[in-house]
DNA sequence: CATGCCTGACTGACCAGTCAGTCAGGTTTT
DNA sequence: AAAACCTGACTGACTGGTCAGTCAGGCATG
């Protein structure tokens, strides 16, 4: 039915791998609006109009769809992390590229940040650490891209382990208390407060010296663009 | 059967308060450990070694079990919290009691923690409504702290709303992270680093000069009690 | 014997996973 | 080119099992 208007923009050309991606898409839609156990393989296959037992032979069991679909949402983000690693901008552009990329990330894809707290523990231990393997590569890119900002003297020491979390978190953060939050503040808004609270007060007098040159580039460079750098963040009124 | 034989350490009178307790201080264990949809009535019910319908005649449902479970957990840090909340001591000593009650709740409750992550979507939506009213709460208490903080000149001005989840977040972090954090931290190195990452850089002059006495007057009265204010934080070796 | 805490067998719904069977498309044979 | 044959993706009824919630009855106490 509606098997051949939406294809083209996928690499993967096997039929197959096509039938798999579709699954998962439709696994993590319907896993982050429900919930693991309360969204049957049923729901699963009507969403992509197929029979129930299909997804069986795609899927060893319910749990391994449930794998699949947190290691694809996972590796979303790592994705674009690790691309732009050792970009060729300075290690500061590329530590606020880090930031601004995790609260886009969860910005746009909310549910399924909440999908990956949730569900995580319904995994098998086995399956489990292979979850937390690909967030500790996460962690790892992110102490990397510290260490150098703090060698190359733009930056105070620091705990690099922890500060790499506190990087993590603040993406997730926006998506675990979106409710608390998004009525307040745009994501701009909270990125930029971010960038004020984990990146700015670490900076030596060189890292600030950097940053400002940065933004002064990128000001300039942008032209018009876009009007301005934010520069205040949108505070509450209650 | 073992009904009789630990009671006494209950505050609460009436028989029926303490089979209340009782229930959902074993749906807590339960949940925690297994998860809601995994852990069955007759489990409950089997941990207080009484009958399955027992459970019914205290709850509603099974959600009914969650929602208190739920809000049990979340009720227990609150407290703490706001116990010393405009305490004797100075705005800063209470921030930094914040950080440690945060730290050491999530130390101790790791596993309720996660539980509230895990299933507060379980729950009915007016009954999350009432979960996340509880978390405002938090929040409203320590951004009340902040602000305080930040009117005496011994802080800087920050967005306080933000401030206030990053607070929340830190113990959080320590709880839901701590496959990747436990072995290279002791709680105590986790929550110094926590400290100087969301305190120390905010503090003013003056905020910081109020702190160098505070731990100066902690460190004579005391006397020896605890050897060293923390200090120096334990960085992992890999 | 009456009150009320408590029990656990029972019901009905629900669902993961299976498997015999269908059918569209391709390949070989005549 | 037509007929016979094959393949494997796909279906959906079915099974075996689980579990939330009920209720008739048990037991203890006053």
């Amino acid at each position: 039915m509606a098997r051949d208007d939406e294809i083209g923009d996928q690499e993967q050309s096997s039929i197959a791998e096509q039938r798999r991606e579709q699954i998962i898409a439709a696994a993590v839609t319907l896993f982050s609006e429900r919930g693991y156990f309360q969204t049957t393989i049923e729901d699963i296959s009507n969403a992509i109009g197929v029979g129930k037992g299909l997804i069986y032979r795609y899927f060893k069991d319910k749990n391994d769809v449930l794998l699949s679909a947190l290691c694809s949402v996972l590796r979303g983000n790592q994705q674009e992390n690790s691309m732009q690693q050792l970009s060729t901008s300075g290690p500061i552009a590329t530590l606020r590229k880090i930031l601004a990329n995790s609260c886009a990330m969860a910005h746009e894809n909310t549910e399924a940040v909440i999908l990956a707290y949730r569900s995580t523990k319904d995994l098998m231990p086995k399956q489990r650490r292979q979850v937390k393997d690909i967030e500790l590569g996460i962690a790892r890119d992110i102490e990397l891209c510290l260490d150098a900002c703090i060698s190359a003297g733009l930056m105070r020491p620091l705990d690099v382990r922890i500060m790499a979390f506190q990087y993590i978190m603040l993406g997730h953060t926006w998506a675990l208390k979106h409710w608390a939050l998004r009525n307040n503040y745009s994501m701009e808004s909270f990125l930029a407060e971010g960038e004020r609270l984990l990146l700015l007060p670490f900076l030596t007098a060189a890292g600030r010296r950097k940053l400002a040159a940065e933004n002064k580039k990128r000001q300039t460079l942008a032209g018009e663009k876009k009007a301005a750098p934010p520069k205040q963040s949108g505070r509450a009124p209650r």
